[in-house]
RNA sequence: GCUCGAGUGGCGGAAUUGGUAGACGCGCUGGAUUCAAAAUCCAGUUCUUUCGGGAGUGUGGGUUCGAUUCCCACCUCGAGUACCA
């Protein structure tokens, strides 16, 4: 039976049912209709659930796909989830619980409170990256990767092939790739003599994944590598340990050969300006030249990056990283034991370590000299640590008038500051500057300003050999293994050292099961213990290790059988392309997405997530998506055509105040009493001084208490705090003593905080949906603000939207029943609902969901008041507002008496002719304040308004019987006075 | 240090091209209804005031008839980044 009462959790439940039983929202891949595809980053599923800060984006991209729905768009709105990762490895290392029980266990709890808001999600297309069906093609992925190479020529990746055949008719010389810097140059001739293996490792050296032993960032305490954008101030961003420099053999992504590309691509697509800062920070792009130092007495160079060759009559001196590779070579005797020590002493220095240190100046002259390119003189090489191996090449040449850190250095050692600076004072400090300047002291370039010396000089080192005008880039190669278990297994197995692909055909190559999710005892990652890992080349099968082939045996015959790798791939990899599973919906198993699904989606047109994800994910994927285009794969260069970042739900956390030494705790209003006294250097009431036996009062000095987190459950909207749930809440407190107001409460201190488990402050969105319903939960999460402000959650405040639910169900249906009715509406009615399509509207292709809220607010208030019962009112209203509240609005159109779901009926259009005045209440300013109203028609002229305003009383009265000195009428806005 | 963003009532916030500052909601105050409570409804709520008015969007200055909005300097908070040659 029909209830007259808004029952949100029956009506929310109906349309649940209701949207996943007709497939509501699921995309077709053919249609007339035009796409939209709109897509959330999707989440990682912890064991926490979700709280009330995840739906925040998902609500938003919701209300933006359920709005596109009602404009006619066929819309693409799936989620999934990214399901390998650190935590559920945690977690089996501590219980022993496979990470795949715990995940899926997980997903089934993340995806029954996603379905309780109600969302728009085709749930047809879900992904989960930890699924051997998913990173089947992750794993195909990796190998085109590994069977490509990137071509200067052409400014995109090839098939190496392409490659081979070039090195097979002319060499290696004339080939423009991005690769390794240690390439030796062949010709066509060598190249068919080399052995397989040899051309395997020259082959690597071009690769866009590629093996090699690298400086990585080892996390002992997680037992892995890190990538750079993991660390967090020296230590990992996960936990918070301690990482170290260590070399180790990793898979890397030649990430670097798309630098240029992922900065230029920043510039055609919409994201928020601060997260383009942020990937062109981290790419780290600067012009300049590398110069050629020989090395005096010996048979080698040094190489240096700088941005500033025009200041190269500066260099005094040069400084190495004490990691360079050329110091034990050019190191003199005498020097010896001072530059091995001070190697020893940097290298036992944590990056945490010399990251905090930077005003310490230290460094060794290593007894070796260096010629300068032009002028032949010598100076001297030192080593530092202010130069950073990993940037450049690992040295500078020091130009100690023009840059602070060199004129420090040289300053400190007492080297010479030579001044090639035209009027300058270099005394105190460097000159730093490019622009405002002359070089002097500098040959050739002697007069000129930076950018004609700049020019000059850069012609002059490529005229003479010495150097050549480069771009650098800070952005690194990016480390692609792992040392764990929960990750996607890479598709490779090795003979004599060398990696091998696997066929395509015979993947997934699922993950192994594992006794322990530790590392072995030999320190090999956790695949280490699988016993069942190796690859049979004559079946194409994983095997048992037993069977293995070993290397090391010499006796053992080839069986075909080789061990499988032992790392996983890093989480950002599922990530990286998941966007483009989303897009096919069948025949999963035969690609990974297929090229009619590719075509009509192309990419997604609208992407919400966090901007923590600037410099990882969001860089990653644009990577692949490039790579994927460039060998024909995808149709884009760009994955995600607008980026919006939601901002960050914080919590509110409670805090109650123990006295120290005792299990008192006491109110927070009674605190403050206290304290302010104190402050004042008042005296304390007997009573309030024997709260704090053996504590003498001073001034400024705060009270003797512990403040300690309380649970926010525990904890009511007028921060009173529920004392017997607080006793039972944590055994140490079942006995606890409170000092409570005069009215009894007890009262807690709030903080806004982030939003943690450990902080007690966690909301689940579940209670709010059992209290008052979803539609209220997704008005209200839109309500607290703007979408990419950070704000904190107070769920007082949702008592405002509940009631107004309760508002618009009354507006359709009395207590008798409903109340819609036939009649024609009024030019009120007809006026409010069209400013509010066209509020709405305009809000939402702009992302204020927050005013819409407002609007609704004001034009059910409204209609309210008017009395209005109009269903060409009413029906339309029902549209507007169910991408927002989808539910209420199913079943207020439901019973309006129409068929099946509102989701794709035709959104409102406004007109203009209802919002036509005839008349306007005319606010009149003097000096730019307002002091009075008057309603005027609109058809006045200038002339007319002004003889009528300055005729009206109040005007005199403002005036005081002073003449106005000029009156500004802007018909239809405003009137001022000027006195 | 550098880059970016933000400062408006007790609180969250609004003000679309420079044109009525504080919309909307919370909270609070008073009233109606109720045995009572919840719920609901009505009125008020930036500060100040001698009830005429006056002041007011972080601070100081500028442009303008008019500035929360534009410009300059400064202060505070937040985010990112950090010896990048």
């Amino acid at each position: 039976m029909i209830t007259m009462k808004y029952n949100f959790n029956e009506i929310e439940a109906k349309w649940q049912k209701y949207w996943k039983e007709n497939g509501t929202f699921h995309a077709e891949n053919d249609s007339e209709k035009p796409k939209y595809y709109v897509l959330d980053m999707f989440p990682y599923p912890s064991g926490a659930g979700l709280h009330v800060g995840h739906p925040l984006g998902y609500i938003a991209s919701d209300i933006y796909a359920r709005y596109k729905r009602h404009q006619g768009f066929n819309v693409l709105h799936p989620q999934g989830y990214d399901s390998f990762g650190l935590p559920a490895e945690q977690y089996a290392i501590q219980t022993g619980q496979h990470p795949a029980i715990t995940t899926k266990t997980n997903i089934a709890r993340y995806r029954e409170q996603l379905d309780k808001i109600g969302f728009s999600f085709d749930w047809s297309r879900e992904v989960r990256t930890s699924d051997p069906a998913y990173y089947k093609w992750t794993q195909w992925i990796f190998i085109e990767l590994f069977n490509s190479w990137y071509n200067v020529e052409t400014d995109k990746a090839a098939h190496i092939d392409t490659l081979v055949a070039k090195f097979e008719t002319e060499g290696n010389a004339n080939v423009n790739a991005v690769c390794d810097d240690d390439i030796a140059i062949f010709a066509a001739a060598d190249w068919t003599q080399y052995d397989a293996k040899t051309k395997q490792e020259i082959l690597l050296k071009y690769r866009l994944t590629y093996l090699a032993e690298t400086e990585v960032n080892w996390c002992p305490a997680l037992g892995t590598v890190l990538a750079n954008d993991e660390i967090v101030n020296g230590v990992s961003e996960r936990g918070g340990h301690p990482v170290v420099r260590k070399k180790m053999t990793q898979w890397s992504m030649r990430i670097s050969a798309y630098a240029q590309r992922l900065l230029d691509g920043l510039n055609t697509i919409d994201w928020p300006q601060p997260l383009k800062d942020s990937q062109t920070n981290w790419i780290g792009r600067s012009q300049g030249a590398m110069v050629t130092f020989k090395v005096d007495g010996h048979d080698a160079n040094i190489d240096v990056f700088t941005t500033r060759p025009d200041t190269i009559y500066g260099v005094s001196f040069m400084t190495l990283a004490p990691e360079h590779d050329l110091v034990q070579k050019i190191t003199t005797a005498d020097q010896k034991e001072a530059v091995e020590a001070y190697r020893d002493a940097t290298s036992k220095r944590s990056e945490r370590e010399r990251m905090a240190d930077v005003k310490t100046i230290s460094g060794v002259f290593t007894g070796a000299y260096a010629l300068h390119p032009f002028t032949g003189e010598k100076v001297q090489i030192w080593i530092g640590d202010y130069v950073l191996a990993s940037y450049g090449t690992g040295a500078v040449m020091a130009v100690p008038c023009g840059d602070q850190r060199d004129y420090d250095f040289a300053k400190h050692f007492g080297l010479d500051i030579p001044n090639i600076f035209e009027g300058v004072d270099i005394s105190e400090e460097a000159y730093g500057e490019k622009e405002g300047v002359k070089i002097a002291n500098s040959d050739f370039l002697n007069g000129l300003t930076y950018k004609k010396a700049m020019k000059t000089v850069i012609y002059e080192l490529e005229k003479r050999g010495f150097g050549k005008g480069k771009i650098n880039y800070r952005l690194r190669d990016a480390v692609f293994s792992r040392q764990r278990y929960w990750g996607e297994p890479f598709p490779v197995y090795y003979v004599n050292g060398m990696p091998q692909m696997i066929d395509v055909k015979h993947l997934p190559i699922a993950l192994p099961e594992v006794e322990k999710y530790l590392p072995t005892e030999t320190g090999e990652p956790p695949l280490g213990n699988a016993e069942v890992w190796a690859w049979d080349t004559n079946t194409n099968t994983v095997v048992d290790n037993k069977h293995c082939h070993s290397e090391l045996d010499a006796e053992s015959t080839d069986n075909g059988i080789y061990p499988l790798e032992l790392n996983t791939m890093p989480g950002w990899a599922g990530s990286s392309w998941y966007f483009f599973r989303y897009m096919e919906k069948a025949l999963r198993d035969e690609h990974f997405a297929s090229q009619e699904a590719l075509d009509y989606w192309e990419n997604v047109d609208l992407y919400i997530g966090g901007s923590e994800h600037a410099t990882g994910h969001l860089l990653y994927a644009r990577f692949w998506t490039k790579f994927l285009k460039d060998r024909g794969f995808v149709g884009v260069e760009e994955p995600f055509k607008k980026l919006i970042n939601q901002g960050m739900i914080l919590g509110t956390s409670a805090f109650v105040f123990r006295i120290d030494g005792t299990n008192k705790f006491i109110s927070k209003n009674i605190l403050d009493t206290i304290n302010e006294k104190v402050n004042n250097g008042e005296n304390l009431s007997e009573q309030e001084h024997s709260l704090f036996e053996n504590w003498t009062p001073i001034s400024g000095k705060s009270l003797p208490v512990q403040s300690i987190h309380a649970d926010v459950a525990l904890v009511s909207s007028a921060d009173t705090l529920d004392i017997e749930g607080f006793k039972n809440w944590r055994s140490d407190f079942k006995d606890a003593e409170f000092i409570c107001e005069e009215d009894g409460t007890f009262k807690v201190a709030r903080e806004v905080e982030k939003m943690s488990k450990s902080k007690y402050n966690v909301v689940n969105p579940d209670e709010i949906c059992e209290a008052y319903g979803a539609d209220s939960l997704r008005l209200f999460e839109m309500f607290l603000g703007p979408l990419e402000q950070a704000k904190p959650w107070n769920t007082a405040g949702i008592t405002g939207v509940f009631s107004f639910l309760k508002k618009l169900w009354k507006l359709y249906i009395a207590d008798e029943g409903p109340r819609v009715t036939e009649t024609e509406p009024t030019k009120d009615n007809l006026k409010t609902l069209h400013k509010t399509i066209k509020k709405v509207q305009y809000d939402i292709e702009n992302f204020s969901f927050n005013t819409s809220v407002s609007t609704f607010m004001i034009c059910v208030n409204e209609l309210s008041v008017q009395k209005c019962t109009s269903r060409e009112i009413l029906e339309p209203l029902t549209i507007l507002i169910s991408p927002y509240a989808p539910h209420i609005a199913e079943e207020l159109w439901f019973r309006l008496g129409n068929e099946g779901s509102i989701a794709t009926a035709k959104f409102p259009v406004f007109e203009e002719r209802h919002l036509v005045e005839s008349s306007k209440e005319y606010p009149v300013s003097f000096n730019g304040k307002m002091r009075f109203k008057k309603e005027l028609p609109l058809d006045l002229s200038k002339e007319e308004i002004e003889k009528i305003i300055l005729e009206d009383e109040r005007t005199e009265a403002q005036l005081n019987g002073k003449t106005p000195k000029k009156v500004i009428v802007v018909p239809g806005k405003i009137i001022n006075i000027v006195g």
